[in-house]
RNA sequence: GCCGGGUUAGCUCAGUGGUAGAGCAACCGCCUUGUAAGCGGUUGGUCGUGGGUUCAAUCCCCACACCCGGCUCCA
């Protein structure tokens, strides 16, 4: 037989004997590479170690600290789950199990059975004794008649095989299982346990290990909340024990992070169970917090070109019959008031309301763009088992804009919003952005397929000519048009969406707005929605997690806490108090009842930014010694220098 | 809304079919303190709400409210 060539990622090309495998290849590269390798990609096609390799194959090995190579360990994990609890569950069906971000899950029905935290461990158990017996992975392609013999008793394996076979699969179904019509492939790991799987699989179970079973749930077979409810298990796995951990780890800080929790700590605000789920009353400190975050927004729209209104929080029902969210959103708002003159809501979004404030009398071209702003609460029911602390609220307030303006303005407005949106979310700290366009549902949108198309056009221009890069998600606009949200990355590398940019040609339609043209004809103008923060309380529940609680300096409730070492000192921890706070400081003092040290750890633990600690040395040479968040001690400053140097880090350049 | 788990002092949490306990916090003393918990004492709970079972319910059962983990949803 002659030998083969096989071409590399880097264009090299290597010669190889004609009965190589994606896995001979990887150990003729270095030993290192065989060793990390867990599959292949081969002419663009995912598949096993194992695959024999023809004349002319390009083939790029997958090693196990990719994020491709840990797809393919926790897929291979996740099925050693499904052998354990197949195992362990006599008679429970299996159904799906991905691999995730970070991990994966399997879903199985148990009938009446649920799985409980105490069962995972057993389940873990189980799995690493399957791990221990090394059972190697074994691909085959078999008749989908064979198979549906061979899955005869899993209802759901016989659901997906025939709707992979039958034509109608969709992206769950084909990750599944690699259906060509009248084959399926499956993966046997023993006698007793084989799936239906696409693939790729690492070579045998030994080559899993680093891997912890998370948490029990339930999830909907296929997500259809009419259909089974079945039982699920997450799990992550790594490759090694180190990024197991190193990922533990990393939930345990997001833990430490939890803005429910910190809420509580610091004092900031509630959620008293009296008030109904998912409404939040704020207490002092976290009010001063959300103050300052929206006097700072108000000023920027005041330079930015913003007039300001107010809306009321109820509307008549004929309102939003016009805007068309009654027809697509009544299940979302709380129900109507009957009174004596009509039906009245809670309003669920502010933009109805701009129409009319836009309506109000005759509007000019002159005026255009209107910019009209406002921090607008509004009422939401979100359904109970979606309430999640602030990021998930029915009462909250939009830092919500509407722009009226012309066709011709349509694209320099949005160019200029992506900065203005970048502008001030820089201003809380972040500076990892990534843009979403946001493309037409099929099925919940009003207005005709041209004007969705030019509004798409307006946006993908407006990003283009920013030159920002942004992805695609199709079918996720609102109803009435398509939008670009602008997601920041967090201090922990989670991302949070927050911004929203939404371009509207439909309400101007429905409430039949109109400008008048510099040739005294009427013109329809189109509407931008668009919001920074997206919402105050959310935006404060990132902003907490993003920081820990630990405020900077310009949001701390209280900037400066002094503390007078002895009793004697009382009276200038007092004067310096005074003097900070004519500066517009937010000082308290804490005083000598307890011992230094003890004030010390509380101060520490509100996370005041800083902490100055007053005794004789100080009283005499009229310093401070000063605690910084985060940095060692500094003695003997001046309370000049002390003062100059808090009110330099919180003043802004651009307001 | 669905599945599962919860709700005991301001906070974190023990505990029991015979109406409850710790630590921290708060309050009162003592100590007068130079960088992450000084000492002693006191106060504080209709054991989420409403029904039921029982001689007796915080505990067992039911309903509801709220919370948590997911699913679904998110204008």
């Amino acid at each position: 037989m002659s030998d083969i060539t096989i071409k590399l990622p880097d264009g090299t090309q290597k010669v190889m004997p004609s009965d190589s495998t994606a896995l001979s290849l990887a150990s003729s590269i270095s030993r290192n590479l065989a060793k990390a390798a867990v599959s292949a990609v081969v002419d663009d096609r995912e598949v096993d170690l194992s695959t024999p390799l023809n004349h002319g194959n390009v083939v790029q090995i997958i090693t196990v600290d990719s994020e491709a190579g840990r797809h393919v360990l926790r897929h291979s994990t996740a099925h050693v789950m499904a052998q354990a609890v197949l195992q362990m569950y006599p008679g429970a069906k299996y159904t799906i199990g991905p691999a995730i971000e970070n991990g994966f899950y399997y879903d199985f029905d148990l009938g009446d059975r649920v799985f409980t935290e105490d069962d995972l461990s057993l389940v873990e158990d189980t799995m690493r004794k399957i791990i221990a017996a090394n059972q190697p992975f074994v691909r085959s392609e078999i008749p989908v008649s064979e198979a549906l013999v061979l899955f005869a008793s899993q209802s759901y394996k016989c659901e997906i095989i025939a709707r992979v076979t039958g034509g109608g699969a969709d992206s769950v179904d084909n990750a599944e299982v690699g259906g060509s019509g009248d084959s399926v492939s499956i993966y046997r790991n023993s006698d007793e346990f084989v799936d239906l799987c696409l693939g790729p699989h690492v070579a045998s179970t030994g080559r899993l290990g680093h891997f912890k079973l998370q948490k029990v749930s339930s999830a909907y077979w296929r997500g259809n909340e009419k259909g089974p409810v079945l039982q699920r298990i997450y799990g992550t796995a790594w490759e090694s024990k180190a990024a197991l951990e190193e990922y533990l780890h990393r939930l345990v800080e997001a833990e430490r992070r939890d803005h429910r929790k910190l809420a509580v700590e610091l004092d900031l605000l509630s959620f008293p169970s009296e008030l109904g789920g998912g409404l939040a009353v704020w207490h002092p400190k976290g009010a001063i917090i959300r103050k300052l975050m929206e006097d700072y927004s108000r000023a920027r729209h005041q330079s930015g070109g913003y007039q300001f209104v107010f809306t009321p929080h109820l509307s008549n029902a004929t309102l939003f019959q016009t805007s068309g969210h009654l027809d697509f959103y009544a299940d979302g708002m709380y129900p109507p008031m009957e009174m004596d003159n009509g039906t009245y809501y809670p309003k669920p979004m502010n933009c109805p309301m701009h129409c009319l404030i836009f309506r109000g009398r005759q509007r000019s071209y002159r005026e255009l763009p209107l910019r009209l702003f406002e921090l607008g609460t509004v009422y939401r029911y979100e359904r109970a088992g979606t309430l999640h602390g602030l990021m998930r609220i029915r009462g909250f307030t939009q830092d919500d804009s509407h722009i009226f303006c012309t066709q011709d303005q349509l694209q320099s407005e949005i160019i200029s919003l992506l900065d203005f949106v970048m502008s001030v979310l820089k201003a809380f700290g972040f500076e990892d952005f990534s843009f979403h366009l946001s493309t037409k549902d099929p099925v919940k949108y009003v207005g005709s397929d041209e004007i969705w198309e030019t509004a798409t056009e307006a946006l993908v221009s407006a990003l283009d000519a920013h030159g920002v890069s942004y992805s695609v998600k199709d079918g996720d606009a609102a109803f009435y048009g398509p939008k670009i949200d602008i997601h920041v990355r967090d201090a922990i590398g989670r991302t949070w969406q927050l911004s929203t940019i939404q371009c509207d040609f439909n309400l101007p339609e429905r409430f039949d707005l109109e400008y008048v043209a510099n040739d005294g004809s009427r013109q329809r103008p189109i509407m931008l929605h668009r919001a920074l923060f997206g919402s105050v309380e959310r935006f404060f529940g990132v902003l907490v997690e993003h920081y820990a609680g630990a405020f900077p300096t310009w949001l701390s409730p209280v900037q400066v806490r002094i503390l007078p070492v002895a009793l004697a000192h009382e009276d200038y921890a007092q004067a310096v108090a005074t003097t900070l706070s004519a500066q517009g400081l937010r000082v308290d003092i804490s005083e000598a009842s307890d011992q230094l040290g003890k004030r010390i750890r509380t101060a520490k633990l509100e996370k005041i930014p800083y902490v100055l600690v007053v005794g004789d040395e100080d009283v005499s040479a009229q310093t401070v010694g000063v605690n910084a968040r985060g940095a060692d001690v500094e003695r003997g400053v001046s309370i000049s220098s002390f003062a100059d140097r808090v009110l330099t880090e919180i003043s802004f350049s651009d307001i």
